[in-house]
RNA sequence: GGGCGCGUAGCUCAGUGGGAGAGCGCUCGCCUCACACGCGAGAGGUCGUAGGUUCAAAUCCUGCCGCGCCCACCA
């Protein structure tokens, strides 16, 4: 069989997944004979395109899943796209404006239709980019939030939850974005600092008799402010509470309250209270009987309630519209600039978020929700990893309020609930004909759309039939892991758990593995601005996604916030795949037939042990690390076992059986070897799935690894003896290439070398004496138990053993000599130290007894070391 | 303002009380019959800083400096 030297990916990835999308191997359907393993995909927005951080994600749940399907489960992964509500609304408009499209002037069916085309254009890219990858989903299950059965199981949610009382609908301060037109949930507004301004100015008293001073970041809010509070405590202003202020722009007279959440120490200890635009104020009207002044349109534009000066200008400008006037007025007692504050930001669009009284929003009633969902992390009924995690959640949740569910769009999951003309409201899962209560025809639906949170709060129970009782329900649900970034905790992950708890008495998953968010090389997060983006499919098409998938798993540990990623990460990957390609060529150009069952044991080389006895560690590295989500671990146990062990050492001290044994010893050399890397391949298969299969297939053997068994543990394999023995050929090795190397002797000059060393010492040189002898280009090799010291040589040191090269026709002694004072130093220097230690009184007689010990041995060690090499450097006439 | 995490080799990180590690990068030598997407060898660190606990500290405790993140209605 001849292949070709570099294994060339992307050929192969494709023909292979094609291959098991055929066989039908990503299908899970309930079945009595296995236990169940599912993960929901966390959907990704319909038009999106796949980034970096879905390339890590999904490489997770694959390798998760990958790897149950091979221990013999029932493994789900559930596929789905989310319709994203705002992102996707303010996109399409975007769209359609640039087509000349005002979203206003076609209305909002015309528009929802527009949306179902675009998706309908782009909304299978995602899934196609998914496959690239190599994901194993279940693609004959693919949802998506706003399909037929989802738009069901979000109706039966809200009237469920709307008839426990557990959705209501009030005036309240919300969270409005100017730019996006709607609200948005506490959860979605992110607080950044920002340079600001603090101005300080005075409120005349309306009698004419002294002012009152206040400040605040946001002077144009003034104009809707209708009263002043103070400190009920506050001694400076005791005299003042119940009179009242004069506006100095419109007239008006504000009274001054008393309430208790103001701070004396801050300021002057005095607020303006503006209760449309800010949540704190509006708390305080509510207390003290202050009005609602709204001085803002949806664009955050002064409205027609200022004075005509200033309508409508747009925020920033009234602010400084706002403060020049106070200026002429001589109102301004003082401003400090730049003033650094935290403002909130659009999480979709970054503009400011205006806090907005913007009439009647729908929310859910958290208190009944977060109990439930606290007491099932606290009684450890849902895991987190890493655990760190389980105290944010709780903290969250702790100081979780109201979720405002509401948004002013088109594009989504419209509210369910309908007035009459009677003004009656209810609730329907199904359409009306007519008012619930009176029966009128005149009904009308809730304009408004739910947050697209609402429906994916449902995903884990509403892509498996919720809210019918099903048989895929019952037997994956509750799924077992969920995968996903620390940024949707809240925003999702939360969310989940309490409507799963609510809605179907049972946890959505019982598992949260968390991971980082990828970061370039330098720790930036990936922008197109700063243009460090890594496009997973470039990457894929250049170095295959078993490259990709490999350099993520890589850097995946749990601990990591940040997962910083390189290039020559990946290309490493390729690389990688590519050694994989070539050791297995190797193998099987010696390997006679199919036969991968290893020889009898008797038949086994001391080096075959040795090799099964590493696989055998490696593999329990593996599933240690797999099974704690630490796949940086796995990958990198993998990496160095296959690389640095089997490829290194195993193959090359497989070589003499190959090319210079009987036909026998080429057989069962091979065998073993093929045998330990198909092992090593199903360990690997989960990481990197395309090659680990394509090398599989080439031992000819029968199916696909993806349906291969993963490895049972062979502890019986585990073989100290064999592992020291061959230690001692391979340091042996070590320090003879590296005299060679030290010396600069030439690899077509070969040495001679003559060993002292005890029996097993000698036994073992005897065994393995044609692969010393290759591996460290040594023409002749003698070993003995007498010693001596043979004149004109160089003198190695090996766990005890000595070492001896004659240096005639090598080198000049005198080269020789300056290695060996070099040495003589270094050791010099480590013997200080341990003597040191073992002067110190307090070391000897409080240290355990083992460590005063080991390092009395270990002195001893290092000074007949010594010895021996200033012996040799009079040997040579150098001392 | 509250909380969390991190400062170890040029870079990214592992190590959590007793001899400083890995990968990549770098240097040197090799086209050695699987692989130059390779082989072999090597250099490089006062483990952020100042104290403390201990016979012994990268490792435990405290302060400080620097970086990152989360939460928060202080005008």
């Amino acid at each position: 069989m001849t292949t070709a030297s570099a294994y060339e990916p992307s050929e192969v990835e494709s023909r292979l997944y094609a291959d098991w999308i055929e066989r039908g191997y990503f299908r899970a359907e309930p079945t009595e004979e296995r236990e169940p393993f599912s993960i929901v995909l966390p959907p990704p927005n319909v038009t999106g395109a796949l980034h970096i951080g879905h390339a890590l994600d999904h490489t997770i749940q694959d390798a998760l899943i990958r790897r149950r399907r091979m221990q013999g489960y029932e493994a789900l992964w559930l596929p789905g796209t989310d319709h994203a509500g705002i992102g996707t609304e303010v996109l399409v408009g975007r769209r359609l404006l640039e087509e000349g499209i005002d979203k206003q002037a076609i209305g909002r069916e015309a528009f929802i239709e527009r949306v179902w085309e675009w998706r309908e254009r782009y909304g299978g890219r995602i899934v196609e980019q998914m496959k690239a990858l190599g994901s194993s989903c279940d693609w004959d299950r693919l949802r998506f939030t706003m399909d037929e059965g989802l738009q069901h199981a979000v109706r039966v949610a809200f009237v469920r939850l709307y008839e426990d009382g557990l959705i209501y609908r009030g005036e309240r301060i919300i969270n409005w974005c100017p730019t996006d037109q709607t609200a948005l949930s506490d959860s979605e507004v992110e607080h950044e600092e920002v340079e600001g301004e603090l101005v300080t100015f005075r409120y005349p008293m309306a009698d004419g008799d002294g002012h009152i001073e206040v400040a605040t970041t946001r002077v144009e809010t003034m104009l809707g402010d209708t009263g002043i509070a103070v400190h009920p405590d506050d001694e400076r202003y005791q005299d003042l509470v119940g009179r009242s202020v004069r506006h100095p722009l419109d007239g008006r007279e504000l009274p001054i309250v008393a309430d208790e959440t103001v701070d004396p120490s801050f300021g002057t200890g005095a607020v303006k209270v503006t209760p449309a635009h800010d949540p704190n104020d509006f708390e305080i009207a509510e207390r003290t009987g202050l009005e609602a002044r709204n001085v803002l349109t949806s664009e955050a534009r002064l409205n027609d309630a200022v004075p005509e000066a200033f309508r409508g200008l747009d925020r920033y400008e009234a602010r400084r519209a706002v403060r020049d006037r106070l200026d002429e007025l001589g109102l301004i007692v003082r401003e400090e600039r730049p003033y650094v504050h935290s403002v909130g930001h659009c999480y979709r669009c970054r503009s400011e978020i205006e806090p907005w009284l913007s009439g009647e929003q729908w929310f859910v009633k958290v208190d009944p929700l977060k109990g439930p969902a606290m007491e099932a992390a606290e009684s450890g009924g849902l895991v987190f990893s890493p655990p760190r995690w389980k105290d944010r959640y709780l903290e969250w949740l702790e100081g979780l309020r109201d979720w405002n569910i509401s948004r002013q769009l088109w594009w989504g999951h419209r509210i369910p609930v309908w007035y009459c003309s009677n003004g009656h409201e209810f609730a329907s899962i199904e359409d009306p004909k007519g008012c619930a209560q009176c029966g009128s025809a005149e009904i009308e639906q809730d304009p408004d759309v739910l947050d697209t949170w609402f429906s994916s709060q449902l995903w884990p129970f509403s892509t498996l039939g919720w809210p019918e009782e099903t048989e895929d329900l019952h037997y994956f649900y509750p799924t077992s892991v969920l995968v996903t970034g620390y940024e949707i905790l809240y925003l999702w992950v939360a969310r989940m758990v309490m409507s799963g708890l609510r809605l179907t008495g049972d946890l959505p998953f019982h598992t949260v593995v968390i991971h980082g968010l990828v970061r370039d090389a330098q720790g930036r997060k990936m922008s197109k601005s700063l243009g460090n983006v890594i496009d997973p499919l470039d990457m894929i098409e250049r170095y295959g996604a078993d490259a990709l998938r490999f350099a993520l798993s890589r850097m995946a540990s749990p601990e990591q916030q940040n997962l910083p990623l390189a290039e020559d990460q990946i290309e490493a990957g390729k690389h990688f795949a590519n050694k994989l390609w070539n050791a297995a060529r190797l193998v099987r150009t010696n390997l006679e037939g199919d036969d991968l069952s290893p020889p009898s044991p008797e038949r086994l080389t001391v080096t075959d042990r040795w090799l099964l006895s590493r696989v055998e560690a490696c593999h329990a590295e593996v599933d240690a690390a797999m099974e704690t989500y630490r796949f940086a671990d796995a990958a990198q146990a993998l990496y160095r076992f296959l690389w640095s062990e089997y490829c290194d050492w195993g193959l090359e001290m497989a070589k003499p059986r190959f090319y210079e044994g009987s036909e026998e010893d080429r057989r069962d050399a091979a065998a073993v070897l093929a045998w330990v890397l198909e092992r090593s391949l199903r360990l690997l298969h989960p990481i990197m799935p395309f090659v680990t299969e394509e090398i599989r297939r080439r031992f000819v053997l029968e199916g696909s690894i993806m349906i291969a068994s993963w490895p049972e543990p062979m502890p019986a394999h585990r073989d100290e003896e064999a592992e020291a023995r061959v230690g001692f050929a391979m340091d042996l090795v070590t320090a003879v290439r590296r005299f060679r190397s030290d010396h600069r002797v030439p690899p077509s000059l070969e040495l001679r070398v003559r060993v002292e060393g005890d029996a097993a010492q000698r036994q073992i040189l005897g065994t393995l004496s044609e692969e010393v002898r290759r591996l460290a280009r040594v023409g002749s090799i003698v070993t003995t138990g007498e010693a001596s010291s043979p004149s004109g040589s160089a003198r190695l040191h090996v766990q005890g053993a000595e070492v001896f090269i004659p240096l005639e026709g090598v080198l000049d002694p005198e080269a020789e000599c300056d290695r060996l004072r070099s040495r003589i130093e270094a050791l010099g220097e480590e013997a200080g130290k341990a003597e040191r230690k073992l002067a110190n009184e307090g070391f000897v007689t409080k240290a355990p007894a083992e460590v005063v010990e080991e390092q009395r041995r270990r002195l001893t060690r290092l000074k007949e070391e010594e010895a021996a090499l200033r012996e040799q450097l009079d040997e040579l006439g150098c001392g």
